[in-house]
DNA sequence: GTGAAAGCGCTAACAT
DNA sequence: ATGTTAGCGCTTTCAC
């Protein structure tokens, strides 16, 4: 059916090794018209190497395996587009296992992963803290990209949370706010605590005094944010702005000032943090930090092809930076704002607006 | 390295043949005791099949490739999710490619996919209405999942529009609405013809008038919701509602409500189409249709293992209902509201708060 | 610089 | 019911 080595060895004339050597782009030295020759009658025959037993030979797949904890988390799909992107410019490809955070399905997934054709695994918000003993054993080379690690982890890629609290913190102070609220996420999380700390350091960076009764906590959900908040404006002297740990506390937030009767951004600031999809879609538009998901997955997969091309190792994390996306609900001016791209569904649009049928 | 049929066979004293036949889940009869003894110790040895190996003898590789718009869009997620989830009852796995609606990457990605081990491709949201040459030639089963395609085509999986306009309509209807303002998307496209249908055969199965100024034209975004819901507000007699045949629409037409001074739902109630993330996070809440989406991830998933077990055929496109999803803006009683499961967000917290180590 | 031949791990046809 | 053997398409020694 499918054209193979010796198609072209039978056309050409020239034995299989010579048509391996030239299409497989071995460094191994061919003449130059035999490599033409090859390469011309490869391509008028469509030649696509069979993959299968290329990787029987050779014991590499150009295939790393991504274990997602679920394709329907909303960091998920860009962490893995940003893996996807890096891998694409190597010709590697991207087998998608979901664990749904199932210790069990996590195993399962491991040990379908293994038995397939992969160089290497990429655990994308993983429950644990290690892989299983059957990765370690495999000597396959990994690496885990998280947002929310407990501690720090050897081949991880994680985001910068003080880096990015820093920047939120320091974008109030300088459109004058001088009592600016925080509401935290669970205090127990590594994560929170880095926020909490970029926070806390950059106020005193700028000779503010640091309240507690400034910093509320939270848990990642938007009633807890409109929680949070009122208690802020029942503070004797309220605060002017308010920084949330991510942006669904942001939005609650903004719910409450709103219902106590006052006004984002003009009566109180409000900045979040993730730059999760809804913030660009209510009103107003919330100024945030981003989680740099597809950058985290470009990096996790450059690390992950770098082990496999040159062996396992073990390797300090990775901290990747966010940035502030300035919109509606802090108060900057318009020209301040951050120059957005249209997103994929507009360009989606676009391009099919342009080709929809007459039918 | 790694474990093989050979190993087992030197352990147990079986030929490699057999030990296969036990292993391969071949229907091959072997006696029970050595089934019993071959499973046993591969098992202990931890044994998992060389897949490279099997799919180069046997041509199946209990893999499919998909190939989708964008992994970012937002409906493409949930569509692969439902291919997964498929696939994972069966033993397969996906290998995804993104096409960015680029017809050189789209040939690209169909060539790549085509050297690999796939036994057979799945175009998620893919920018022609056909797959190129190169697929037809090779023979491999293929299917389309789009929400918008402009005409019916051979082996496609496409939501019911029909069905989901004259849900929203209904129920609206059986909420004492006798006008009904309808915002329709770009009037050349297959799905707002569909929508519209169901909207007016409706009004006509309740003998409610049709009038086409109660019509306006969008072009999905926010902004044509919002200027559609004004003109029909402008209208001598109002109508009482707003059907919008989108989301990001039905969001526009609740802003313009608002900014004309108009409360959701008790002045005019507003439903939407699609049931997008953010439909649950904005105020109030928004009632929409759901775009089955995963359900057709699992549909076509089951369509294209089926013609991969039984070969190539042209079957009927199969349209998949969505549902009515009751929340806030169309004024439906409290008991009325659809139970929702929780999102895998909060599921993925749940886990994580649980083994939040103390580090 | 080129060709012949071995073999990666597995399955299946054939032989017993 | 079990074992022997050929061979899937490719890469890579080895020989020339």
């Amino acid at each position: 059916m499918s054209v193979k080595l010796e198609d072209i060895a039978k056309e050409t004339g020239f034995s299989i090794s010579t048509v391996s050597r030239v299409l497989s782009n071995s460094n191994y030295p061919v003449s130059e018209q035999i490599r033409e020759k090859v390469v011309h009658v490869a391509e008028r025959l469509g030649y696509e190497p069979n993959i299968a037993a290329r990787s029987l030979r050779t014991d590499r797949t150009n295939t790393i395996g991504i274990l997602v904890d679920d394709l329907l988390s909303p960091f998920t799909p860009p962490i893995v587009r940003g893996i996807q992107d890096y891998l694409n410019k190597t010709g590697f490809l991207s087998l998608i296992v979901n664990s749904d955070w199932d210790p069990d399905q996590e195993q399962a997934a491991i040990k379908t992963l293994l038995s397939r054709p992969v160089d290497g695994i990429i655990f994308v918000e993983y429950s644990h803290q290690t892989a299983s003993d059957v990765l370690e054993r495999s000597n396959k080379p990994h690496v885990f990209v998280h947002r929310l690690f407990g501690s720090p982890i050897k081949n991880s890629v994680v985001p910068d949370d003080y880096h990015g609290a820093s920047l939120a913190t320091t974008h109030l102070i300088d459109l004058g706010h001088r009592r600016i609220g925080y509401i935290n996420g669970p205090e127990n999380w590594h994560t929170c605590r880095a926020r909490l700390s970029g926070y806390q350091d950059t106020l005193a960076g700028h000779h503010l005094p640091f309240e507690s009764s400034l910093v509320q906590p939270g848990d990642w959900e938007i009633e807890s944010g409109y929680a949070g908040a009122l208690n802020l404006l029942k503070l004797a002297v309220r605060p002017s702005a308010i920084f949330a740990a991510n942006d669904p506390m942001a939005l609650g937030a903004i719910y409450a000032i709103q219902d106590a009767g006052l006004r984002v951004p003009e009566d109180v600031a409000v900045v979040g943090y993730d730059n999760r999809n809804f913030t660009k879609t209510v009103r107003p538009r919330i100024t945030t930090v981003s989680m740099p998901v597809i950058e985290m997955g470009g990096v996790a997969a450059e690390l992950l092809l770098r082990q496999i091309a040159e062996g396992r190792k073990e390797e300090e994390e990775i901290k990747v930076k966010g940035q502030l996306i300035i919109r509606e609900t802090c108060g900057a001016s318009e020209e301040a704002r951050t120059q957005e791209e249209p997103d994929s569904r507009t360009l989606f649009r676009r391009v099919l607006f342009n080709k929809q049928p007459e039918d």
